[in-house]
DNA sequence: TGCATGTTTTGCATATTTTGCGAAATAACA
DNA sequence: TGTTATTTCGCAAAATATGCAAAACATGCA
């Protein structure tokens, strides 16, 4: 196995615990890690007593665990994306006029996930670009956007990962997905309709970002059938929108 | 210095990114952690590659990264009290006749922090007992609901936070209170007036919890100078609701 | 109560990883 | 281009983690 280091192997650990199986026992983790039972049982102790895990049930099962949460919210009260972005997004949710969430994406790994969202007072509806989930790449008007802005280098990286998301799905085209994102790059917005969420209709326009190498992307997933009308709307706030979260990040920038 | 290992080191440096000081370059953070430079650079850049870093602005700075909020979402959907506890808070939420946010506590480290927060709709109040900050085990009823379930012995190790908690303040007497959490134990609820936020009246009642070793409160805080009727009511309703998540609790418990 | 079973911790020798140092490479910038 | 600040790298020494087997602990049941 390739050369490993703590902190490698500490997010392995961490990685176990998912939506689809949050609860892990000492034995199976032990298994799905390739360690021995008591190594496992010293690395839970370890991330037991940081708090990142906590003990079920007389400590035969583990879960994640309360450090989690208080770092979440480190997170959400100063990254600096997220602490640019949030008034911006509270704006347009409130201006667009149609039932919807905003969304604030970026790359993660081999995906795409929201990074925070606001949804306009009164909408429903929910989404499955949900904060901290991620998604597939290939999928969705905030995914595409951000697709569309990797150089070429990167995006034949990706080219893989995007065949195997398309597996079993009809003819992958990649000639055709790449003609499509120069689309989106031209015009400058993304725009998909029920791709993701039966009924959704998704517009996502591309962000710069303080940070180093990350691609973002910010959207407005839209609920309850908008009309044409009301998706020109919708976007041309959107670009407004992004226009604002991009001076804002460069006034930063520069500050420093 | 006390024996340690790469789990609680590693930890270590996800806790210098708070709140108050988000930002850390890698000078910095090898000062406060007293390593070299160059070891420095290697655990961020290992957990950059994990993601629970990420790097801005050329890299020169860091803040926490995009697992984290990965992993909260896991949490959120996965954490066996948290899953339990939420419809219910909501339907209290939606029960009490006044502005309230209804919040999920726990024991972490020297302190108490919600875990969960459930606010009726309509209700602008803010309350500093917010997900994911830690609180002084001293002040507030969900913190002295907490205090009021521990063992004698555990309780005693905890004095010292207490009087150092108690610092400055007008003289902390620990007899009177020992008395009062005795009285809490006794009536089964702890009601705090402006203790923590002016104006906010907040009631708390304990938990079982499916954790081990885990103490838990259920609470709300109340805007808006509610009159006594009113916490009354808001009381009787806390304690069914603390009733019905004890109940699926146990269910939980026998389950397994 | 005591036995049988399943779970968790520990001691120890060994293997692996981490560390700090100085040097080298790279990037930033005038 | 030269100058400085940042970041990576190679190496030997020091620190830690690992697996194993044995021990301690807990649990359930007759």
């Amino acid at each position: 196995m390739a050369a490993m280091n703590r902190a490698d192997r500490l997010h392995l650990i961490l990685r176990l615990f998912t939506a689809e199986k949050p609860l892990w026992t000492v034995e199976e983790a032990a298994a799905a890690l390739n360690v021995s039972l008591s190594t496992a049982y010293r690395q839970f102790g370890a991330l037991v007593r940081s708090g990142l895990l906590d003990a079920v049930e007389g400590a035969r099962v583990y879960v994640l665990g309360p450090a989690v949460i208080e770092l979440d919210r480190n997170i959400r009260l100063s990254d600096p994306l997220i602490t640019i972005a949030t008034p911006a997004m509270k704006w347009l949710a409130d201006q667009a006029q149609i039932p919807c969430t905003v969304l604030l994406c970026r790359l993660y790994r081999d995906r795409v996930m929201c990074i925070h969202q606001e949804e306009r007072a009164g909408s429903a509806g929910s989404v499955s670009y949900e904060r901290g989930r991620p998604m597939p790449l290939s999928q969705g008007a905030p995914s595409r956007t951000i697709l569309a802005q990797l150089p070429a280098r990167r995006l034949s990286g990706l080219m893989p990962i995007l065949q195997s998301e398309a597996a079993g799905n009809e003819a992958f085209q990649p000639e055709e997905f790449r003609a499509e994102l120069g689309r989106i790059r031209k015009q400058g917005y993304s725009i998909t309709r029920g791709e993701v969420d039966p009924g959704v209709v998704g517009v996502a326009v591309p962000l710069m970002t303080p940070l180093k190498g990350i691609v973002a992307s910010l959207g407005v997933a839209c609920f309850g059938a908008p009309d044409d009308i009301g998706m020109i709307r919708v976007r041309a706030l959107l670009v407004a929108t992004a226009e604002t979260i991009n001076g804002s990040v460069q006034q930063l920038s520069a500050d420093r």
